[in-house]
DNA sequence: GCGTATTGGTGCACTACCGAACATACAGGC
DNA sequence: GCCTGTATGTTCGGTAGTGCACCAATACGC
């Protein structure tokens, strides 16, 4: 059974007011997220919503001839699902984990049912929103003007800000279908990345060296999208 | 004053239940949307919402050394400045007149009470804001993949969709600044549609001669964004 | 401990787009 | 009808990223 510390590993649930987190409580469901589950297709209604807590899911958009981009990521900071709540129950896009962990579900309904209270979850809820929108469109800045190296910097620093240690569990192959570009570009931006001594890497593990180092290489994106996240979400939920 | 078919041209007004429409028709206010004008800017708080009739307002997002792309953009089946009620009252991005033309605008305090009042307003401006999201989306995947010629037949259709006639006045220098690549690029694409009958186009005003012709070379971003707006938003609102 | 699948490394020809510089051409004020 | 600014056309070298083909190294099942 999952204790206390479990639930508040994710921010939006430890933010709720203590009536809201009595009454979510019990119908708070404890899952395992493998890699690559995926938690909603294009187009399909969604069934429930989902609290990452150690897990890290990715909004990925795939298209008609199989090419695929990351159009947002969302860890522990947020909710997957938004679409229940914004009214449409479906979006065009996938959900897929990106980093496998645990996190939490609740039932569409229930989560439907909570927002329509129309109390401090419905605010909550809508400035994470916000906050995600602003970073889909940081990501279709970034993928206009930014190259290959500056975006990888930018998504090894949004991986890490949802994990616990400095260690990526992800293949090169992974990171470029996230990323939107080919395998062997992302080999080569990671391999200037260890010869400039940020990161080591071997087989589908990354280690994070030089956070600063990172920081410096990443384009602007990164610390825009960031802020944001902190100026709109309660306090230590910036990610 | 604006008459009744004036406010009806936004289809977000238009889509009002009656109550609610009486209730705001002595707040809005008509105003003149002249091309260039910033609506509102990166960062700052807003101090109204929009609701273009017949403007087109472009959402911006201008970046440290000056580069710009279009994150989305609003016409007359929507509202500029969802983060009043989302809740961060600012977004890191620009809203700019791309096409003059008219609008009503609401005070911010106003658009927040009747948000806050949780009817029927809430769940029509929570649509909208998901259609917009899969319209940030959508231009990020766009961004990424598809060819400066692709996304032009795509920006060129959005704008149509907008309008009244099947001419838009726009300079190639502005489109390309939207686009977030060089004005050469878009001569180029230009030319070609031109020369193959698609469009005819002198000194910033483009006629559209063969809408279906750009739909076929538009890349799928632009249908996926349509059906979706109609799917959200209440019939005859699709754009 | 062997074989196979997974992961990462490298080279190469090709394309789209960029940056800059410059040439034309039309529009509107006077 | 001339002048000037704005809009568009054209060229050219440079580069980042692609698609493809193939190799090398490590991990893992048996």
């Amino acid at each position: 059974m999952a204790g206390l510390r479990d639930f508040k590993q994710n921010q939006l649930l430890a933010a709720l007011p203590h009536a809201e987190f009595q009454r979510w409580l019990p119908q708070l469901e404890l899952i395992e997220l493998p890699l690559g589950l995926v938690l909603y297709e294009s187009s399909s209604t969604e069934s429930h919503v989902y609290f990452p807590t150690t897990a890290i899911v990715s909004l990925l958009y795939v298209m008609e001839n199989g090419d695929s981009a990351e159009i947002a990521v969302v860890g522990n900071e947020g909710i997957v699902g938004i679409s229940l709540f914004m009214g449409g129950n479906s979006t065009p896009s996938r959900a897929v984990v990106q980093s496998a962990g645990q996190g939490f579900r609740l039932k569409a309904q229930t989560m439907k049912d909570e927002f329509d209270r129309a109390g401090p979850v419905l605010h909550l809820l809508l400035r994470y929103t916000q906050a995600l929108i602003t970073q889909m469109a940081q990501t279709a800045v970034c993928n206009r003007h930014h190259s290959l190296d500056q975006q990888l910097c930018r998504w090894l620093l949004m991986s890490m800000d949802r994990l616990q240690g400095n260690e990526i569990t992800m293949t090169q192959e992974l990171i470029a279908n996230m990323l939107g570009v080919r395998r062997e570009g992302v080999t080569e931006g990671a391999r200037k990345l260890q010869k400039a001594g940020l990161i080591s890497y071997a087989r589908g593990r990354i280690s994070v060296l030089d956070r600063v180092g990172l920081e410096k290489r990443s384009c602007e994106c990164y610390a825009v999208v960031k802020s944001e996240y902190g100026r709109l979400l309660p306090r230590e939920m910036a990610a």
